[in-house]
RNA sequence: GGAGAGGUGGCCGAGUGGUCGAAGGCGGCUCCCUGCUAAGGAGUUGAGGGGGUAUUCCCCCUCCGAGGGUUCGAAUCCCUCCCUCUCCGCCA
C-alpha cells in the first residue's frame, strides 16, 4: 500500500512512478485524492460533534451530582440530537472510508528508481550469466520423457487424481524432492543465517492482503469451502506476516526467515502455457527466503539475497542468468526485482527458477509491520522475498542438465549425501 | 464436539455505569545522589487518525480480543463471533 501523504503531497511523482508499470494507472490516483479529500471533510466534522458531545456528558454527570435534574435533562435531549446527526454522518464515512480502502489496496508499488522502463518481459534487462551450458553429443530430452521413460514421473496418475498440472513422483524423483529441500534448508540456515520456519499452508484473508495477493488476485487462489481460508501460493506470505501487526525493536532485525512449504496457485490465464511437464503445476514445492529489514538496508540486502537465492544453482552447478526486471514486468508489490533463470537444455533457454524481490514498505504498510527506532519514532520496516529456489523447477533442471544417454541422470555432487 | 474459566498498556495486574487511556508493580527513558557498581530519590513512558501555515508545540477523535446493542454517558451491562487455558469425548 502507498502511503496516502505521499499521494498526497507528490500526486504528480506518484502518477509519473506508476506510469511506468501500467498509463492506465494514472487515474486511480485523482480518484483516490477525491475520496480523501472526502473523507477527511466527513472526519473533520464528525469530530466536531463527537467533540460536543462528549463535553455535554461530561457535564450531565456532574449536573446531576449536583442536583440540577432539569439542566440535566435539557442537555440530555441536545445529545439525542447530536447522536442522530452523528450516526448519520458515520453511516457516510464508513462507506467513504471502504471506497477509499479498496482503491488505496488495488494500487501497486512504485517502481524503484533503479528499475529499466519498460512495458513487459521482452525489456528485462540481464545483468549476469553464470555457468556454461553444456554441450551434448546426443539430443536432449525434456525432463517429462526422462521422468517417463525412468516410470519417476507420472502425468497420467497426476491427472486421474487432481487433474491437469497435477504430478505424481515415484522413487528417485520423490527422493530427489525431498533432497532439494532438505540441501537448501541446510544451506540457507547454516550458511546464509536464516531461522528455519514451519508455518500453516492455509491463511486469513487478511494475511493475503498484507502481502499483496488480496483483493486484487483472487482468482490466482485456491479457496476452501466453508471456511474463510486460503492455500498457500508462496511461504512469502506466512513468513512476512509472522510479523503483521507488530511493532519490532530495532535491535531484533534484520530478521532472515526460510521455510519450505507446498504452494498453491490456480494458474488462472496461464492455459496452454508449459502444459507439459512439471514447469508450471497447481501444486509445487517452494524453499522461501523472507528478510524483515530497516530501511535502509533493504536494497543492500536484496543482492545479498539474490547472491542466497543463486548459491544454491551453483553448488549444484547448474548454469543460469540473472534478469532486472523491468516496469512493466513487476509483480503488484515489488519495488525492484531480479530473476534467477536456470538454463533448460531441452528448451535451448533460460526459464525462471526465483524471483528476488524489495517491496520497500509496500507489505509492512499493508500488514503493519513496524520498528520503533532510537528516535523512539514507530517506522514501516522493509520486506523482502525471493525463491531459494523453487524446488520442483530445480528437480526438473537436475533432471535435463544431469542427462546422460542412456535416458538416465546423474545427481548433482552436492546432492549425493542426501540421497 | 461437550462442560467450565478467561481475554485490560512492553509485561504482570487492578478496575462492575460518569472526571478511566485506564490504579499499583515490573521493565524502558531522563534527571538527582553516591568515586564506580549496586541501592535510593524525582519525573517520564501505548497506538492510529483529523485539524491548527507544523515529525519535535497545541487542540480534538478513536482504541481495554472483534463486531453489534442498551444508555445522555460503557473497560464496566446485553447479544454474536474469535482466540487462549482446564477437564471429558474423538483422533494422526
Amino acid at each position: 500500500m502507498l502511503d496516502i501523504k505521499l499521494i498526497r503531497e507528490n500526486p504528480d511523482f506518484v502518477k509519473e512512478r506508476l506510469k511506468t508499470r501500467d498509463k492506465a494507472l494514472v487515474f486511480i490516483v485523482d480518484e483516490i485524492l477525491a475520496v480523501d479529500k472526502e473523507r477527511r471533510k466527513l472526519i473533520a466534522e464528525v469530530e466536531q460533534l463527537k467533540a460536543e458531545k462528549n463535553k455535554l456528558s461530561k457535564e450531565i454527570g456532574r449536573l446531576f451530582k449536583e442536583g440540577k435534574k432539569e439542566e440535566a435533562q435539557k442537555a440530555k435531549e441536545e445529545v439525542v440530537a447530536k447522536n442522530e446527526r452523528i450516526e448519520c454522518l458515520e453511516k457516510e464515512l464508513k462507506e467513504v472510508e471502504k471506497r477509499f480502502n479498496n482503491l488505496l489496496l488495488t494500487v501497486p508499488n512504485l517502481p524503484h528508481e533503479s528499475v529499466p522502463v519498460g512495458k513487459d518481459e521482452t525489456e528485462n534487462v540481464e545483468i549476469r550469466k553464470w555457468g556454461e551450458p553444456r554441450k551434448f553429443d546426443f539430443e536432449p530430452l525434456p525432463h517429462w520423457e526422462i521422468g517417463e521413460r525412468l516410470g519417476i514421473l507420472d502425468f497420467e496418475r497426476g491427472a486421474k487424481l487432481a487433474g491437469s498440472r497435477f504430478t505424481v513422483m515415484f522413487k528417485e524423483a520423490a527422493r530427489l524432492e525431498r533432497a532439494l529441500i532438505n540441501f537448501m534448508l541446510d544451506i540457507h540456515t547454516k550458511e546464509h543465517g536464516y531461522t528455519e520456519v514451519w508455518s500453516p499452508v492455509l491463511v486469513k484473508p487478511e494475511i493475503l492482503i498484507g502481502t499483496g495477493q488480496l483483493p486484487k488476485f483472487e482468482e490466482d487462489l485456491y479457496k476452501v469451502c466453508d471456511e474463510d481460508l486460503y492455500l498457500l501460493p508462496t511461504a512469502e506470505v506466512s513468513l512476512t506476516n509472522l510479523h503483521a501487526g507488530e511493532i519490532l525493536k530495532e535491535e531484533e532485525l534484520p530478521k532472515y526467515y526460510t521455510a519450505y512449504t507446498p504452494c498453491f496457485r490456480r494458474e488462472a490465464g496461464s492455459h496452454g502455457r508449459d502444459v507439459r511437464g512439471i514447469l508450471r503445476q497447481h501444486q509445487f514445492d517452494k524453499v522461501e527466503l523472507v528478510k524483515i529489514v530497516k530501511p535502509e538496508e533493504s536494497y543492500n540486502e536484496l543482492e545479498k539475497l539474490v547472491n542466497e537465492a543463486e548459491k544454491i544453482l551453483q553448488l549444484l552447478e547448474i548454469p543460469y542468468r540473472v534478469v532486472e526486471l523491468c516496469t512493466g514486468d513487476l509483480g503488484f508489490s515489488a519495488a525492484k526485482t531480479y530473476d534467477i533463470e536456470v538454463w533448460i537444455p531441452s528448451q535451448n533457454m533460460y526459464r525462471e527458477i526465483s524471483s528476488c524481490s524489495n517491496t520497500e514498505d509496500f507489505q509492512a504498510r499493508r500488514a503493519k509491520i513496524r520498528y520503533k527506532t532510537k528516535e523512539g519514532k514507530n517506522e514501516f520496516v522493509h520486506t523482502l522475498n525471493g525463491s531459494g529456489l523453487a524446488v520442483g523447477r530445480t528437480l526438473l533442471a537436475v533432471m535435463e542438465n544431469y542427462q546422460k544417454p542412456d535416458g538416465s541422470f546423474d545427481i548433482p555432487h552436492v546432492l549425493q549425501r542426501y540421497m
